[in-house]
DNA sequence: CATTGCCTCAATAAATATGCTGATAACAAT
DNA sequence: ATTGTTATCAGCATATTTATTGAGGCAATG
């Protein structure tokens, strides 16, 4: 019996995915979850074998956080990510972080049951386009080096930050009073982390923040 | 026996939901669709008392264009908008185009049952939060004549097509060149739609383009 | 035909941003 | 001990934005 825990922010989609999967090809619901906190607080309690988990939840930890501590935590757990995003960022990313697998909330029912048997048992689950796109990548990092990464990846904390203030449109001075330092060094930021991704103008920037998923506010 | 139709992108969701309520509470879930165009064809065919209506679909119609059809074409299936936006622009613009109820998919699923019912007996349902809304807005129509509309609506085309320029972060200047007018129009634009629509920033700019889904690009 | 709303543009002054070059200190890595 | 990275800040010249006030042409509405 896999014993499954699960973890969105929809309570309809949390419920539906409960009767989908309960009972049937041996798989066992122990629980549900509506934010990553819950989430690790459960798994923590429960021991599940794998957690089906949501990444874009508004309210709480986010499921990207959540993996990351659960896999510190308790790293015999696999984790499942099941998003709407098909996103090749969130996709190294959840890798990156030591998911077991990645799957998409519009794959048919059966791909899932799957994907939950083929983690649960230490395997890995990609859906088709996600494996084609990591072949990809690590054919480009066979071929120069591994040293392209996300441009992303290269920026320092505080750039990051930065570029999230920026993209939301706050002023040069603006996120100077925001983060008490000088106008000066927020204008030396900005240029390096613009330099490091190839940013030219602010709508490459905002776009760039709107695909990282950066604009969330409050 | 009520005859529904449901209608989501994610065949996960789609699945879960129909689990979750065919065959109870004198519900029967007679098809599925996974955009617009399908749930119209299947409502031609199949005939529903009611549709379970997501609002983003990516690929294909999505659901409100899909609703504002189906309630021309038919209007006596009632529709049902299940959706993540807990948003005032979708929730007036689902009521203006006919739709007999809004719920969210955080919503639990017996309040997802009896908003079925609602509707499929011709009555109306909205969460909890929604109705207070809705209830806000009638005040406010009731106190000065209704003319307050939303301010987006307020906004002439220009000033929209002006709008969704800056928010995707082009300066005056670029707007100007891209239009063909001087930068002393787009300027003139621009603070009369801040003024229309009470923005004084920058960020409240993006943050109000990000909820209308104008920050598309490409 | 008078009014109103929309689109267009201007002058001006104050505030900011941009693009440089360059500097200092902390810290880690080799 | 040297090198590299990061975070912090400055000066300076030029460009751009913002806020104001004002105004002409045009089309629709009454």
């Amino acid at each position: 019996m896999i014993k499954l825990l699960i973890c969105d922010d929809h309570a309809v989609v949390r419920s539906g995915l409960s009767m989908l999967l309960h009972g049937r090809n041996g798989i066992e619901v122990i629980g549900e979850a509506s934010e990553g906190d819950e989430a690790i607080e459960l798994a923590e309690k429960l021991k599940p074998d794998v957690i089906l988990m949501d990444l874009s939840m508004p309210h709480g930890k986010d499921g990207m956080t959540a993996t990351t501590e659960l896999k510190k935590l308790m790293p015999e757990i696999a984790v499942l990510i099941l998003t709407m995003h098909d996103d090749e960022e969130y996709l190294f990313r959840a890798i990156q972080i030591g998911a077991s697998g990645y799957i998409l909330k519009n794959a048919p029912h059966d791909e899932l049951i799957s994907a939950i048997q083929s983690v649960a048992s230490g395997d890995a689950y990609l859906y088709p386009t996600a494996t084609k796109r990591l072949m990809g990548e690590y054919l480009d990092r066979v071929r120069n080096g591994g040293d392209t990464a996300t441009p992303y990846d290269s920026l320092s904390d505080r750039e990051r930050e930065i570029l999230s203030w920026l993209a939301k449109g706050y002023s040069n001075k603006e996120v100077a009073e925001s983060l008490f330092i000088s106008v000066k060094t927020v204008e030396s930021h900005r240029s390096k982390l613009m330099d490091k991704l190839g940013l030219k103008t602010r709508p490459e920037l905002i776009k760039f923040a709107l695909k990282k998923g950066l604009l969330d506010f409050e």
